[in-house]
DNA sequence: GTCTATAATTCGATAGAC
DNA sequence: GTCTATCGAATTATAGAC
């Protein structure tokens, strides 16, 4: 059972936590200790098991990302491939919620429950909101696919893998994946 | 220092290196454990470690992924993006070099190594041959990160978070993104 | 509430018999 | 060449003092 809540003791969580979404970020889920997020955090393991029960369960309460996408069907239909773009890069920049999607997107790789809530994120939130613009089922899902292969993939490449060298243009990349993203959301796809 | 090779210890290290593939690709770095890949390989962990030196060495050497991309600049340049997604398509879809991506994929998550082979990967292979095709290289950078993030992250969608259901129409799939790429490869990018 | 000390596993790697 | 047996280190998680 978890400890009476004190202001103390809130305090104490919210450090661990705020060390937990650190860490993951920097190591991905096995690399991430509880001895590293508890020494970050300046206290212990013993306490951290006390607060959360598990690593599964301190990693579930920590990286609680989700994608926060507003109405697509309400967005001018011509700009909807930019307004998401910048939608996501607020996102990523976001000191928080960026560290949640990249210890997400890491822990995704070697988590079945991470790579779980990716799916559930996935079929949920994006697919959901492409549903909402008045596609056939199958168009959706494949309209979705293509989204989301373009934004993880855009995000392990920045943000995990590291690719991109100093000095990029990061302008004229977002733009051209404005343009990717209005393909994908509001015109024909290519016949097969 | 390694056995005397003998037919036998030939096969028996091909086995060996064949577990490694499938088990890298299943459970990533951390989760292939050198006692799964030994029994998978009907032999067991000293046997691993005496022939490959330590759990490092074995993922590098069973794990020598590379694009094998053909030189750019001959291919007909309208058709571009649609022959370089058959291409990658090609390699996903084989037995051998589909496992070696997604174990490669998996494990950069959370192995400094494999991380650094892909950014080696990305620069002199695709970088390489995006340079050939005459663009200034700053904006041959710019390029490859895009195909880059394009083809990695549908690999990622596709073969590591699962998230197509059954009886998704995969040829659209292919074609959109081929007209993605060859946006990226053989377009005018839009301007900031 | 928070800590020290430690239990119980599991891992990569080694020693040495045959 | 291949094996059994085991080491040493690291991990998550627990017990119990204060």
């Amino acid at each position: 059972m978890a400890s009476t809540s004190t202001p103390r003791s809130r305090q104490t969580r919210e450090r661990i936590l705020e060390a937990a979404r650190t860490t993951f970020a920097a190591h991905g889920y096995d690399g991430a200790t509880l001895r590293n997020i508890a020494l970050q955090a300046n206290t212990n393991v013993a306490l951290v098991i006390r607060y959360f029960g598990s690593k599964d369960d301190l990693f579930a309460t920590a990286v609680d990302f989700d994608l926060q996408l507003p109405p697509l069907q309400e967005l001018d239909r011509e700009r909807l491939g930019e307004l998401l773009v910048a939608h996501f890069l607020a996102m990523w920049e976001d000191d928080r919620s960026g560290r949640e999607l990249v210890a997400l997107l890491r822990a995704a790789a070697s988590h079945a429950a991470a790579k779980a809530r990716m799916q559930q994120i996935f079929h949920t939130q994006l697919l959901g909101a492409i549903g909402a613009l008045g596609f056939p089922p199958q168009e959706a899902v494949l309209r979705a696919s293509l989204v989301a292969s373009q934004m993880l993939g855009f995000a392990l490449v920045r943000y995990v893998l590291a690719f991109e060298p100093p000095g990029l243009d990061g302008a004229a990349l977002l733009a051209a994946l404005g343009r990717t993203l209005q393909r994908y959301l509001a015109e024909p796809l290519p016949a097969r």
